[in-house]
DNA sequence: CTGTTAGCGCCTTCAT
DNA sequence: ATGAAGGCGCTAACAG
């Protein structure tokens, strides 16, 4: 086996009580023996045992992750946010991804119950119910890109109804009328919020006729190239397109390059989430930055205050910002990714 | 506290051995202790202590993941697999990322160790001797994308050298003399394999002289971006670019297009990985695909039979494929991601 | 077949 | 200031 706090305490030769002193110090414990057992401890590359500690009703030092399908930048993205935070604060991460099906979701958070101190849980389809049986059940519980209501679990979240509100009255702003949305899963809350900032924008504006306007999509570049040519196929086309997310712009994108529509001259097309290829799309393009690295790092900073006692259950809603491109804007060059 | 076994075990109304034999299928149990065992561990929602568990020496179910700084979508798609195959061996997975100082890496491990039976490490800048510090000093070690020679560990790798030799020749074929690299990281040894095997390929079709065809470079889209900048500078333009990798090679492809080149026309691009962006890029990326999800189920696949007991180490090399698309190919169309 | 018991490694009273 | 002993939840020998 491993060498264990006996192992230490006989090289050092005293009690492993000194020893568990010493390693967390607890107490005074003479400066001779505190040396001793840290050299013991040194020399034989002592780790405490994270089982046993737990077992005693310690912390695990483990934080969960249950995260959706998500694209890929995001989900790197989000993931170092979490990581650097993590690790910064001495925890380690637990992550289990792709869980759509609440049947998965139930057993993955069952599985890493008792082996973490708390959980971040991504799950824009979870609904208000769900989310707080979830915070109940289990210790700590933040919530990200998850609408839940209850000031009793902690969320944090950004606007993406605001984003999508701003970025579909910008399209207007440029005089577009017929703006066409790809929509994004339709039980995935976010997505659905996206959706509602498109629609109260496009009412607000006089627009009330969605018809052909709305097709449905996923957070994929393919849903995003698919759901383009479905566009291109009616009669009447859009002056502008809303995407889901950026990935789905870019394959909306490649379908109106392969017609040989021009963007944004004949189409302007818009993203969400501002991941890194959205700059380097041709044309760059619009998007709605989300800063999810920042908001990874600021959930595991609630949760670790939650873990710690310190600090009550809240609510954050943080700021989204329209980045401006060269997919909306005729006229501005070709956007350059480094101005 | 939470439900422990002798909860069970009152409620069952039997002791805590029986219960303990039931649930790990133990022996044989009179049928209707049995059932009963069941139905209280049921309605009591019990879930055995992990941490008891692993104290007895059992297994965590953890598997540990090192993970150094990769591009967003390999690293989503390497987790997704690995993520999979745990899932279905009933494992969850410790994540660590961002690793490149060895320092960092060695505090990962160790903070890893005793959470984990066993661990998966991709760390392209591990020279031979850290590697087999590593799987002596812990138990299980799939190493993937690492360049070890040890017969004693275990490695998942896919053929950079060859691939790149394959993408290189393609290039040669086409009539290319000319042909530039954007490398990668200096001291990721994947990187070097690559650059390996595009000299390799130009030497052998006879051109030996380099110079200011080789560049310096990175994984990302900004490298690339700024790596076409500096070759497009020079005073005698390559004929076409092998990137590090797609990503790299999309920001070259962003650099081309601003400075008005024709791609493949003028200047044709490769790229190295096959992620799914490479197919959306414009003109489609023509690229060497590493079938990174699959290679992730692979290495888990690998640790659990060592984990298990079951299997020696073993050297894997998984092949990867030249995809030739439009970036290299005039007169093959815009090459559109589904032909 | 089933119940009792001894630890796994560690922290924490309780004595000394 | 330090050592001895109990117990966290569980499994595996050992009795019965």
């Amino acid at each position: 086996m491993v060498v264990t706090i006996r192992d230490v305490a006989e090289r050092a030769g005293v009690s492993i009580s000194t020893v568990s002193r010493v390693l967390n110090d607890i107490c005074a414990v003479k400066e001779d023996k505190r040396v001793k057992v840290l050299e013991a401890a040194e020399a034989l590359g002592y780790t405490p045992n994270p089982a046993a500690r737990s077992l005693l009703g310690k912390k695990t030092g483990g934080i969960g992750v249950v995260l959706p399908f998500v694209s890929a930048e995001f989900f790197s993205e989000f993931l170092t946010g979490l990581d650097q935070e993590a690790q910064g604060s001495g925890y380690f991460l637990v992550v289990s991804t792709s869980h759509r099906l609440s049947k998965e979701f139930e057993s993955a958070m069952q599985a890493m119950r008792q082996r973490v101190d708390g959980m971040i849980v991504m799950a824009p389809e979870l609904g208000d119910a769900d989310a707080e049986m979830v915070a109940k059940a289990r210790g700590a519980v933040v919530f990200v890109n998850t609408y839940v209501t209850s000031e009793r679990v902690s969320v944090v979240n950004f606007d993406n109804y605001g984003g999508s509100l701003a970025l579909t009255n910008h399209l207007l702003e440029l005089g577009h009328r017929r703006i066409a949305i790809i929509k994004g899963p339709a039980s995935a809350r976010d997505a659905i919020e996206r959706a509602s900032g498109y629609r109260d924008a496009m009412n607000a504006a006089g627009v009330s006729d969605l018809a052909g306007l709305e097709v449905e999509g996923e957070y994929t570049q393919e849903a995003g190239y698919r759901a383009a040519q479905e566009l291109l196929d009616s009669d009447r086309l859009p002056t502008a397109i809303v995407a889901a997310n950026d990935y789905c712009a870019i394959g909306a994108l490649r379908a109106l390059n392969e017609a040989g529509v021009r963007v944004p001259e004949e189409i302007a097309v818009a993203g969400f989430d501002g991941i890194t290829s959205s700059q380097f799309a041709r044309p760059a393009l619009t998007t709605v930055h989300v800063p999810i690295r920042e908001i990874g790092r600021k959930a595991i900073r609630t949760l670790v205050e939650l873990v710690d006692g310190r600090g009550e259950p809240k609510h954050d809603i943080v700021p989204v910002e329209l980045l401006v491109r060269a997919s909306t804007s005729i006229g501005d060059g070709d956007g350059a990714p480094f101005p």
